[in-house]
DNA sequence: GATGTGTATCGAAACGATTCGATGGGGTCG
DNA sequence: CGACCCCATCGAATCGTTTCGATACACATC
């Protein structure tokens, strides 16, 4: 069943038809409800691959993302799903490895299915402003880091001050009576990620209440249960009289709060912890932790707005930057 | 840059270009060299839609999820990304929501897109034999409950036995000595949901010990902690003496031990729990929590075996039931 | 030298849509 | 009544592939 089928039942031209289905052109009240009913008692849906060849563009959105089951991108992705398919496009996931080049990657879906525009999701990129513009279609980067001194006005952007809010949570910390503090995230062997970009704001909050930064209060773990159980447990057996800790993900501190608990110390009477996301589980963890929460499905709402404003030819490009909100709940307490 | 170009670049033909990206007919191997350094040398990369088109077939796998954030499913998802990825297919997701009729989103996604092949992941399908044959192209229900009974030859799955894994947890909780065990999931208003196979199980277990079956002891509630927390709050201000809990998902037990921990009670001292799915937050909560673990990964990756299978012309369905696994932690103890 | 066989290659048709230039049949105006 | 215009509609060309029937050449066979 296709265009022609139905130009030929409704007793119309082929390009009529695409007219009515396009909402294009002029047709006539008549005409338009005929061919309606027509394709509607099919159930005739046009094909988008001759529509896509013809047009040399498709609507298709494609996501590419660092680990989909982070909890805190799940959610983002599921507002991201939710708000294309509202648009009417289909989307494409396509989940980045490490060490393989997302841009690559990217360009050549692009190529291959003439995406209408791509939003890529979490990571750090080293990539110049050549190869952004070489993607060709609109695109938006999501809680991203840039490696290279990109010019902003290169591409668009979601996300939050990680520096800024790393300090809110040390600072904070710090104002209830610790001194030491440790700090668990990821860093890899690059400069700007978003560990390196938080641990910034860690050191800038020491600093300012001269408090002396030491790399031992620092472990580098994955944003995962498992990891945040193993740097805790490694950084408790160096006794270093830990406090307080803070880790870059909710994830992570469910795990350091796990190895504080089952060490048999308790939470917040000997560690205070604050995590980072605000997932739905830290709130329910018990104790409930406090956390440095950032508005993941506003993020992904305002990624799409901006996509969607590119395609509509949009020409600046637009930088978002949200608020984080520090959450106190029930994992840390004052000390002397 | 398309497969004319090439071909002219090359000095060949244009079907011998096809020929050689396809890898079908002969040519001879000085032609394959040069007709692959030029397509190396300009990046070429050939154009999906016209290729679908003319084959009336695309290499597009979709994937029909509920709830894509929902941690069990985050993780399936993940690994059916991986696999289909690695076998050179994109990946479409879309979200089915409440009301909507899976089946029919899917079929249009088909005839659109002339989709390779389907996967559907979660929630209860009310569909006939007929509806499942008008897809026309292959796929695999993967943990999703049927409600119509529909003739296994009809559909390939992949899914646990909720009854028996039910009953497993249940049975487990008897032994241990408790006799006020309740039941926490989600009942929407049709037969044979997950949570309606859970209950059975659960049902089972208790009457096969000779413990009354009481409506009290069920509560309805959605499978995410803030559900759990509100439906063991319910509970508890029953009164009912309750020692155990039982819930249809480690997200609802964690809501669940939240609720129970904050009325002052302790896990597993005053109440034992199980959870179900086998999520890795459920070992990191504290204490860890006890739960009925299913091989999401596996499942995930049998789904895609299947699918591939069909696609590679496999005629037979098959029905995959993969073990759920008892695995006891913290949270559930022994009364006298 | 006519015939047959096999290998490497070619080009035209087709897939199902969009779009643009062309067409035909009223109606209006002078 | 002819000139003109406008509205509704039509069909051919096109997008970039795949594929099938045709071709061209070399070599062996009788």
């Amino acid at each position: 069943m296709n265009i022609k089928d139905i130009a030929k039942i409704s007793g119309v031209g082929i390009s009529t038809v695409s007219r009515v289905l396009n909402n294009s052109g002029v047709v006539s009240d008549a005409t338009r409800a005929k061919v309606l009913s027509v394709v509607k008692q099919h159930n005739y849906v046009p094909n988008s691959n001759a529509r896509n060849l013809k047009k040399t563009q498709s609507n298709t959105i494609a996501l590419m993302v660092k680990g989909i089951s982070n909890p805190f991108f799940a959610n983002m992705i599921k507002e991201v799903e939710r708000q294309v398919h509202l648009r009417g496009c289909p989307l494409m996931i396509q989940q980045v490895e490490d060490g393989v080049d997302e841009i690559a990657a990217a360009m050549q879906l692009i190529k291959e299915k003439n995406l209408y525009g791509v939003i890529f999701m979490g990571g750090t990129y080293d990539h110049s402003e050549e190869e952004f513009r070489q993607l060709g279609v609109p695109f938006v980067l999501t809680t991203i880091t840039t490696m290279k001194d990109v010019d902003p006005s290169a591409f668009s952007s979601v996300s939050i001050d990680d520096v800024t809010s790393a300090y809110k949570a040390t600072s904070y910390l710090i104002s209830l009576g610790h001194r030491n503090i440790c700090f668990l995230a990821r860093f890899p062997f690059m400069v700007n990620t978003i560990g390196n970009r938080r641990l910034l704001g860690y050191k800038k909050a020491l600093e300012e209440h001269g408090i002396e930064y030491d790399p031992a209060f620092v472990e580098d773990c994955e944003y995962a249960p498992s990891f945040g159980f193993a740097a805790a447990k490694r950084l408790l057996s160096k006794n270093l009289g830990v406090t307080a800790m803070f880790a870059a993900s909710d994830a992570i501190a469910i795990g350091a709060a796990k190895a504080v608990l089952s060490s048999g110390l308790s939470i917040p009477g000997d560690v205070s912890i604050v995590g980072f996301d605000g997932i739905e589980m830290a709130e329910y963890y018990h104790p409930s932790l406090d956390t440095i929460s950032q508005p993941g499905v506003e993020m992904a709402h305002v990624s799409v707005e901006i996509l969607f404003d590119l395609i509509a030819g949009e020409t600046t490009n637009r930088h978002v930057v949200f608020e984080s909100m520090l959450v106190k709940r029930g994992s840390s307490r004052k000390v002397n």
